[in-house]
DNA sequence: AAGAGTATCAACCGCGGCTAT
DNA sequence: GATAGCCGCGGTTGATACTCT
């Protein structure tokens, strides 16, 4: 296309191109504007614009963009030189279809970064973020609409392992801090290594796996990744996409509630924000209560204010997973047993003690992709299939007769919010990524310890998070009236070995992705993954 | 062959961080 | 510390190419 495209350039400006709507009055877009004044031009380069600015930047160099208009009569305002140059006319890049290790590549890149184009050009040399970004984009349409999950399956199982294992890890010798104040490429291939080693030991511990599924995923992925990352993630930057509470709110509540109570509103936290609801919660101001969340069985207390004001997932959904149309059937059942498999990765996921919380409650809505997808393509399709069995799976199974009630408190709540999206398609994914990112900030999100409120969480030293009393009590603080509670004590019961775990996780993703997919997903084969791509 | 629908790609836009003043 | 300009990033849009019916 952009052959035909330049040849048509390679005259003179098409009539079209010379009209007013392709000339700008000289403010490229928000951020910089042209310096020189004048018309500046928009729309497709032309050759001859292209000419100037290779030539111009064969003299001065790359960078000082706004210049490029002034000294070499260029009618393009610095970002569109920049950009010219970047994805078209820079030295060594590479053209056409991307290879198959590049496709591999990206989606690690992907699963571990989110949508971070630029950094995962980073990695594929010659590639521009622009291109990966189209490319991803495409493939997620294709992906989609064949009904295929986003990631392969061992993306997809590494993630899910990792974060199990991981979480063991950080707690460990090491502060999640002390990791987090690297860039998380930086992890040495060592700290993996300590990884594996301690799997055996702590099959599962939910304090505080301070890493992201990103993180996570560096391990399954190989050090190779480790190796050659560049530290080039800005920490201010990631510090801006960290959240933070309200620290007025926070701080007038904290002396208030017990730390007990503390952990079960932070599930109640992810619980509404699953939900769908803005955060920070706001009291209903005409009632003076909080929002009826509290009507959780087992929840002691009201929203105590203890609510991250981090952006909504939704970000995350919508910019990775724009498909949330699950059936509103579901809305009555999550818990249930009518997914069970979902359930137990929620499960998994929420039983983050106040320890992790503390360490940070960031979301990173865009970091966590490959979790968020994952789930939510399981959920997808599980729920496809399960539709017609809900309605009788609703007489819930011993154990589930809590559970069912509370969501069916939480459907009527979630309906009368009027919201369009589904409870249940976003519990999975908004549970997932901010247990992950709450108990460890994603690569790109620093948890802000000294924006969490501070009573009982700062108290605590990193050291202290895997100490073994605490770990004994984390089940204690779990709130054995929530089912998802239930289901991670269970876990934890069971959580012996790394071994069983990994059956039990692989497992749950297999009935989670229900028989189609998960034979798909037992096939370790990237050809047949990426074939599987190219095929819708 | 023609039209409709879809895919792909280049470019734009807005936002926000960084830095110099 | 405040402000302005520069720069980069990620999301979105629009044009063109391609495929299907």
């Amino acid at each position: 296309m952009s052959q035909a495209k330049n040849e048509r350039e390679d005259g003179i400006l098409s009539s079209d191109q010379t009209e007013s709507s392709l000339i700008d009055d000289g403010n490229c877009g928000g951020g910089g504007g042209a310096g020189g004044g004048g018309v500046l031009k928009k729309g497709p380069w032309t050759s001859a614009e292209d000419a100037i600015l290779i030539d111009y930047v064969k003299k001065h160099g790359e960078g000082n963009w706004n210049a490029v208009q002034k000294h070499s009569g260029l009618f393009r305002c610095g970002k569109s030189c920049r950009l010219r140059w970047a994805n078209h006319l820079r030295p060594n890049l590479k053209k056409g279809a991307f290879t198959q290790e590049e496709e591999q590549l990206i989606i690690e890149l992907h699963a571990k970064m989110g949508n971070k184009w630029a950094r995962m050009a980073a990695h594929l040399p010659g590639r521009t973020d622009n291109e990966i970004k189209n490319y991803w984009n495409t493939r997620i349409k294709r992906r989609q609409r064949a009904g295929l999950p986003l990631y392969p399956p061992e993306v997809c199982l590494q993630a899910l392992q990792e974060s199990h294992s991981t979480s063991a890890v950080n707690g460990g010798d090491k502060g999640p801090h002390d990791i987090l104040q690297n860039n998380s490429y930086e992890i040495p291939d060592v700290i993996f290594d300590s990884l594996k080693a301690s799997q055996s030991v702590l099959p599962y511990v939910p304090e505080l796996p301070d890493i992201s599924a990103s993180s996570m995923l560096m391990k399954g992925l190989g050090s190779q990744y480790c190796s050659f990352m560049p530290p080039t993630i800005h920490r201010q930057k990631r510090l801006r996409e960290s959240t933070t509470f309200d620290p007025g709110y926070s701080a007038a509540v904290k002396n208030e509630i017990p730390l007990f109570e503390q952990f079960q509103d932070d599930i109640l936290d992810k619980a509404a924000r699953s939900f769908g609801l803005p955060f920070p919660i706001e009291p209903d101001p005409a009632t003076k209560n909080t929002f009826q969340f509290g009507v959780f069985p087992g929840s002691h207390t009201l929203s105590n204010g203890n609510f991250s004001t981090s952006e909504p997932a939704f970000e995350a959904v919508k910019s990775e997973l724009p498909s949330f149309q699950y059936p509103e059937a579901e809305l009555g059942n999550w818990g249930t047993c009518s997914s069970p498999p979902l359930e137990s990765v929620d499960a998994f996921i929420q039983s983050p003690p106040p320890t992790s919380r503390a360490e940070s409650d960031s979301l990173s809505p865009r970091n966590s992709g490959l979790l968020d997808a994952l789930l939510h393509e399981a959920k997808t399709l599980s729920s496809a299939k399960n539709h017609a069995s809900d309605k009788s799976s609703n007489s819930a199974a011993p154990g589930d007769i809590a559970e069912s009630s509370t969501f069916n408190i939480c459907e009527k709540e979630w309906k009368n919010c009027g919201e369009p999206l589904s409870p249940m398609g976003y519990s999975a994914t908004s549970f997932l990524s901010e247990c992950i990112s709450a108990s460890g900030s994603s690569l790109d999100e620093q948890p802000p310890a000294e924006t969490f409120t501070e009573s009982h969480v700062k108290s605590e030293p990193a050291d202290h998070v895997l100490t073994p009393e605490i770990q004994d009590e984390a089940p204690i603080r779990l709130d054995s009236c929530r089912p998802d509670t239930l289901l991670a004590s269970s876990w934890l019961e069971q959580g012996s070995g790394y071994d069983k775990d990994q059956t039990i996780m692989t497992d749950s993703i297999a009935t989670l992705l229900g028989d189609d997919l998960s034979s798909e997903y037992k096939n370790d084969s990237w050809d047949i993954y990426l074939k599987s791509s190219m095929e819708p």
